[in-house]
RNA sequence: GGCGACGUAGCCAAGUGGCAAGGCAGGGGUCUGCAAAACCCCCAUUCGGCGGUUCGAAUCCGCCCGUCGCCUCCA
């Protein structure tokens, strides 16, 4: 089946061709590095790296671009308020903003090009739109002849007699026409400012993403992502000041807009300038990645949608029953692989399979049939809910043929292990292409907590803590990144819990149960299985 | 005011003409020292309201009510 994705431009879904088969040109509207983003463009940058892991999936190589917005009216703003440099503002925001999409797990553009590395292509291009007749200047500024471009209007779906009905705007008396949009702004005073034809100043609001997806991509991209809310006038003015420079039309084969994020029910969208937002990192505190990335993929990408403490609750149960699921599988396949039965002939139940209600009759066509579902659900306009739903129908599948063995409490069959090792792979495998990572990770505020509750059981009850233990437990090096304290966490976690396995031994369940709850309070939960214990965060 | 989108169970959310996916929460059961996880069973005769088209509509059309987006910086 045909891979179909809505165009904007047309507002229909189309069948996805590149201009180049087999290579995808797809640019990505990136942020205003005027302050700290927030989980609606999170949720913007999450959609479009499902889509090009999916496009990677589909074997297209993807060529991201993803610009930085370095040079703007709020920017030299903030600068000033804050008494610093427009570039050392950007340096702040770009490093925290990758940070935070590392985190998220959004997988790098090819190439992130920046406003102010591109002025001298924007000079060309500006120069060509006056030599053409598409612009003209007027006081060291430059605007764009909206009426010399009789496509404009077409992409947000209006004309120029409608805009201009509506528009709420003090025209400028220099434009000729109300819609007229700049292209280049004379300097102020102090401002930052670049020599050109006409005079120091500096690129308009829209011609920084013409310039750098034209250099970068060339005079035709065939996906062009951001906002609903760039739809007008941002990705509309690209259009006239692309194909008005390059000659080429369509500038893009296919405009993709996800729905906006809002903070409450009934409220208004998220954004910067209205203060109503949580910032990624705020997010990323209280959420596994895996809990933010289902949630977005929740709701279709189209789709407004609201950040609500219960949908994030649902989607950290969800996340966590994939991640249960496959670490499930896969422990129980380590284990009867090291256990001597699993080597030999399994007994004769176990050969002829599963009978009626032990679950995993329908394993070996699980993985297909849930790789079947996936594909048509992303092929369908990237329907991530329809792909996620296909997840969790597999891992209700693995969870039946492990629930199925553990309760028979005998080695599976070659057959038996062979399925379920496929089954958690392509489970492992699709949920990638989700982004999902489908593994515990424990936070620094854990690993504080962790530390201090060690340190207390070693001294209350050194007979089941043993203190020289503790000491031995290497702490992680301080320049590790995010992520590589793991090894630590686990070794604390080891550290608390076979403590407690021995009190359990003992049957002292009170002292059991007491750690278990300190765990829980960290978020941190134990279970005890017939072997031993299994842990994971919550 | 103009243009556009949406309204599906307690919550989140797919489904755009043929008997309502999935997740969360909830109820019952199995397992467990107790839990947790997992498994089994139950949980929308109904898709904002009212009309219409059709053998048949959540899905098409009309009107109404409600919410949001864009028209201005914005992912």
């Amino acid at each position: 089946m045909a891979l179909r994705v809505y165009n904007t431009l047309t507002r229909r879904k189309e069948v996805f061709e590149p201009l180049h088969p087999g290579e995808v040109r797809m640019y990505v509207c990136g942020p205003n590095l005027y302050g700290p983003t927030h989980v609606g463009h999170a949720m913007s940058y999450l959609v479009f790296d499902v889509i090009r892991r999916y496009l990677e999936y589909r074997g297209f190589r993807v060529s991201h671009v993803q610009n930085f917005t370095d040079i703007e009216d709020r920017i030299i703003e903030t600068a000033r308020e804050q008494g610093t440099t427009i570039e050392a503002l950007a340096a702040r925001y770009i490093e925290r903003f990758l940070r935070e999409m590392d985190a998220l797990g959004v997988r790098r553009a090819t190439v992130y090009p920046r406003a102010t590395e591109a002025i001298p292509t924007i000079i060309e291009i500006v120069q060509t739109l006056v030599a053409r007749g598409l612009a003209y200047a007027s006081d060291g500024d430059v605007f764009f002849r909206v009426s010399a471009f009789p496509a404009y209007g077409r992409l947000s779906g209006r004309s120029l007699d409608e805009m201009q009905a509506g528009a709420r705007i003090d025209v400028d008396p220099r434009k000729e026409h109300p819609m007229d949009f700049v292209l280049w702004k004379a300097a102020k005073p102090g401002e930052p400012a670049w020599d050109s034809p006409w005079g120091p100043g500096r690129p308009g609001w829209h011609i920084e993403c013409s310039a750098m997806s034209t250099a970068h991509l060339g005079p035709q991209l065939d996906i062009h992502g951001g906002g609903q809310d760039v739809i007008f006038p941002h990705h509309e003015n690209e259009i006239a000041q692309s194909e008005g420079y390059t000659g080429t039309s369509p500038f893009v084969r296919y405009w993709v807009h996800n729905g906006l994020l809002r903070l409450t029910e009934g409220e208004e969208k998220m954004t910067r300038h209205l203060g109503n937002i949580i910032t990624i990192r705020e997010a990323l505190d209280r959420y596994h990645p895996d809990t933010i990335r289902v949630f977005v993929l929740s709701s279709h990408y189209r789709s407004p949608t609201t950040w609500s403490e219960d949908a994030l609750a649902a989607a950290a149960r969800g996340a966590e029953r994939l991640r249960t699921a496959v670490e499930t599988a896969e422990e129980l396949l380590t284990a009867s692989a090291a256990s001597p039965a699993a080597a030999g002939a399994p007994p004769a139940s176990a050969q002829r399979g599963p009978g009626p209600g032990l679950g995993g009759e329908d394993l070996s066509d699980a993985a297909a049939s849930a790789r079947a579902t996936f594909e048509a659900a992303m092929d369908d306009d990237f329907n991530t809910p329809g792909a996620l739903a296909a997840l969790f129908e597999l891992a209700s599948a693995i969870n039946r043929a492990t629930d199925a063995i553990a309760r028979g409490r005998e080695a599976p069959g070659p057959e038996r292990r062979a399925a379920l090792r496929r089954s958690a792979a392509v489970l492992r495998e699709l949920g990638d292409v989700l982004g999902l990572r489908l593994a515990s990770s424990v936070t620094p505020v854990q690993v504080a907590g962790l530390h201090d509750l060690a340190r207390e059981l070693s001294r209350e009850r050194p007979d089941l803590f043993d203190p020289a233990r503790l000491e031995a437990i290497p702490a992680p090096a301080a320049d590790q990144a995010a992520g590589a304290g793991a090894a630590h966490a686990e070794a604390l976690i080891r550290y608390i819990a076979e403590g407690r396995m021995q009190a359990r031994r003992a049957r002292d369940w009170a002292t059991g149960d007491r750690i278990r709850a300190r765990l829980q309070g960290l978020g941190i939960l134990v279970e005890d299985t017939p072997t031993g214990f299994k842990w994971r965060v919550r």
